[in-house]
DNA sequence: CTATTATAGACTCATCGAATCTATAATAAG
DNA sequence: CTTATTATAGATTCGATGAGTCTATAATAG
């Protein structure tokens, strides 16, 4: 069991993106090269963000992409469910006249594990990345300074 | 992202192991049955099972499955990491001069919300499940009897 | 009109989950 | 000891899907 690659490539695109002047896009390609991945695979994971509602896209010259809300308001589940999917992780796959899926207790405990994943997966922003990078950055400076 | 259904079958077989009188074993054929699924395909499950000291095997006549330790004592978390492995879910690809992944804070957060899921996991006996079990079998023999 | 950019669909390739089949080894019972 | 029973190991198969390519189309700024 593990994360799509695509997972990966939206949750740093996001942050890349919360990085730009507010308002300001930029083209799938310089994304792609950062994340040394192919413009045409990117730009599909980029447009089921789009449809997600997450961020917004313009074709044509100066077009590109760019958020769509603030990166407080955008959390790691929005990104996640978006290209993941809502799908619960365990599904229960026995089923006879004496267990059946929706009263399996195995069922009911892996849902509630997989919710407190979810919990802390909304609980966290993008804005907490960026202010991680940024506390990064400046004590990084200070100890140059230093 | 999905668990597979090796998990699913080692958690209904322990969870069914448990349901035994102890010490009393059982050999896969009757275990497949239950679960509609092949007898040697099961058996590779288990085997990993009796590998990871979970449950102990025997050959021959008389031989079959039994657990090891008491159902108290056997975490869903043993059980799914068992067969699923100890790979984080989420594995940062971005790697180059101003970002490696040994830092990422994306990975980090991905690797907390995982760490939350495992701590319910392992919060989480079979030792419960069975309990609930008895509980509903409980519940319902009181509402036939009123 | 043209260059630039995103979107869509068909398609390919490799990986891996999910088995199956067969052979081998170990054990209890007769 | 022999035989039936059971688990283990390895090779192999099959299908689904993750991951990506390629091409064509549509939309937009200049």
């Amino acid at each position: 069991m593990k994360y799509t690659k695509a997972t990966n490539y939206a949750l740093h695109t996001i942050a890349y993106l919360g990085l730009l002047p507010s308002g300001k896009a930029i083209g799938v390609k310089p994304l792609a090269e950062i994340q040394k991945v192919s413009p045409t695979y990117l730009s599909k994971v980029l447009t089921t963000l789009v449809k997600a509602g997450l961020i917004i896209s313009a074709p044509g010259v100066k077009g590109g992409y760019r958020l769509i809300k603030d990166v407080e308001d955008i959390t790691f589940l929005d990104v996640i469910q978006a290209v993941e999917g809502l799908n619960p992780l365990f599904h229960c796959s026995l089923d006879n006249h004496v267990h059946d899926r929706e009263n399996c207790f195995i069922q009911q405990t892996m849902n509630e594990a997989e919710k407190k994943m979810e919990e802390h997966l909304h609980s966290q922003t993008i804005a907490l990345v960026l202010q991680k990078i940024d506390q990064r950055v400046s004590d990084y400076l200070k100890s140059e300074a230093g």
